[in-house]
This record gives structure tokens, C-alpha cells and sequence, in this order.
DNA sequence: TTACCTGCAAACAGTTTGCAGGCCG
DNA sequence: CGGCCTGCAAACTGTTTGCAGGTAA
């Protein structure tokens, strides 16, 4: 189900709207497979919709997190960003503390482990923030030079 | 060494003072092994030392994180807590999204495994954020009750 | 005595909310 | 047509900063 698709179906269920705004900023969201803060998108509806207000975005970014289409990611310790969540996989991140640049990671090892941990202490796992820090081996090299 | 000992050697380091406000935030901190808020570590001098500014707590709080005393964590996608940082065990969490009881955690497989992600990608690992979250047993079971 | 430190209040950034009008269904 | 949605601006929250006076070394 694509996501346009499962916000429609969001939207009916809970007796919502939809509207020029909610779709295109989702549009936004989706194409190129990144992870935006609200103000990127705002800045990028705003060049095809220039009456938009940031509150709308807010607002929408929310209730696709709601509508389990977007999931908040919290990159560095105090940037919040936004990715489609896509069904079929999970990752996290690696970022680069100097540059910003990231990579995605994908660990079976690492899921099981937290199933396990969570199962011992009695705990439903719900979901997890799991970010590596580090600097990059550009990164690494430039400092060098320096 | 400890806590206090090591701001103690931060601060000649640094050119910097010791004042009685930076110890009593810092004894608070340490004492009971919990995490707390800015805002609670606020509420808590306060009662000994009506005087003094939250801004103070920021800064010292921040001082403390700069000497490797303590260290951020985001527990919820909202919360900031600080916890003093022992020098032998490091550790993550796991929440409860329900009460926000915690659980503190320690994998080594885990840890091995961030450790060879990080290479694979020529990253050089500084840090990471690995929380778990969840619904603890007696949330369930009262949410069960209701 | 010289920085540094503190409390206060003002400034800030990111986010939320109330309101009056617009639009979906 | 009713209720949700939007843009705007004002409100709010958590955090930072500038300043004038206080204090450690």
C-alpha cells in the first residue's frame, strides 16, 4: 500500500479531510529517500505553494506520524527529523558528528538482541532509537590535513 | 576519582572556578543513581538554595557534559535527562512509554556489533544513543484491568 | 585585583494553538 | 451546509545570552 493510499484510508477512518496541502507535503516527504526537518519541508512546499504556513506543516507532519506513515527521528542531539516509515524494513542510523552525512544500518544480530533484553525485564517492545555518532573517514581526512 | 574530584581538575584545567552552586548541582546529580530534567535538578537545589537561577543549572549542567561528568540522554522524543557518567560500566536504556519506569542495559554483543557496523562504513565511533522503548509489566497489567 | 560566576530578565528557536474564513464531502 | 482545514499571528516551552554586581584565586 502506497502511502498516499494509507493516508486516505487514515483520513476516512478517523473522519478527516484531505486536502491539497496534506498530499503535496507527503509527496515532498517521499520523493528521494531522506529524512527532512519541518522547516526543509517547509522551505521546499513553499517554492510550489508560497501561501503556505508553517503550522500546516507541523500539523500534517504529525498526523502522518500518527497515521504510522512517518516516523520522527531525532538525528543529532537536538534536530528532529522526519522519514516515510516503509513496511517492509527497519533501520537506523550512523551519522558523521562533523559533516552530517549518514548511513542507514540494518542489524539482525542487534534486533534480536533487543527482543531478548526486552522479553527478560518483562518488557512489550514498542519501538527504538538506536544512532551511531562517529566521524566519517572524509571527515577524518580533512583534519589531518589541517 | 571522583565526581567531584574530577570537576575539581576540569576547572583548573580550564581556567575556571569552583562555586558552591556548581558542587551542590553536581551532589544532586550524583546522589541516587536517576536521571534527571534540568527543571528537577531546578526544583531540588532550589529547596536548599532559594536563590539560585535556572540558568545556572543550564550552564552547569552543560560545564558537566563539557568535563565528561555527565552526559545528555533523550529519553522521550521530548525529555532531556542527565546522568553522571561512572567511569567502568556504560550502559543504555529501556523505558516504559506507559509510566516511564526505566531499565538500564548492558550488551556486550551489542556493543561488538555497533563496533563492527561502524568499521564496515569507515567510521570512527564516538558515541551512540540506544534506547529501547516498551510497556513494562505492570502496565500491561492494569491496562488489561480497565 | 582580575577574571570568572551568578541571578535576573530579555531574547531565542522550535513548536503549538486560537481564530476567522475557506473548502471538502 | 457542517465540520474539518488553513494561514496568520500570538502564545508557549525549553534553553541561551547580556548585563551588573558578587566572589574565588
Amino acid at each position: 500500500m502506497s502511502a498516499i493510499e494509507k493516508l486516505n484510508d487514515y483520513v476516512k477512518n478517523s473522519g478527516l479531510k484531505i486536502s491539497s496541502q496534506r498530499n503535496h507535503i507527503l509527496k515532498i516527504m517521499e520523493s528521494e529517500h531522506i529524512h527532512r526537518t519541518v522547516e526543509e519541508i517547509y522551505d521546499i512546499v513553499k517554492k510550489s505553494n508560497p501561501e503556505i504556513g508553517i503550522a500546516t506543516v507541523y500539523r500534517t507532519v504529525k498526523l502522518l506520524c500518527d497515521a504510522g506513515i512517518a516516523k520522527e527521528i531525532h538525528m543529532s542531539h537536538d534536530v528532529t527529523r522526519y522519514e516515510i516509515v516503509s513496511d517492509n524494513s527497519h533501520h537506523d542510523h550512523l551519522i558523521c558528528q562533523n559533516c552530517g552525512k549518514f548511513v542507514e544500518i540494518e542489524s539482525d544480530i542487534i534486533e534480536k538482541e533487543q527482543s531478548k533484553i526486552a522479553a527478560k525485564n518483562d518488557f512489550e517492545l514498542k519501538d527504538h532509537c538506536h544512532i551511531l555518532y562517529g566521524i566519517c573517514g572524509d571527515c577524518r581526512k580533512k583534519n589531518k590535513k589541517k
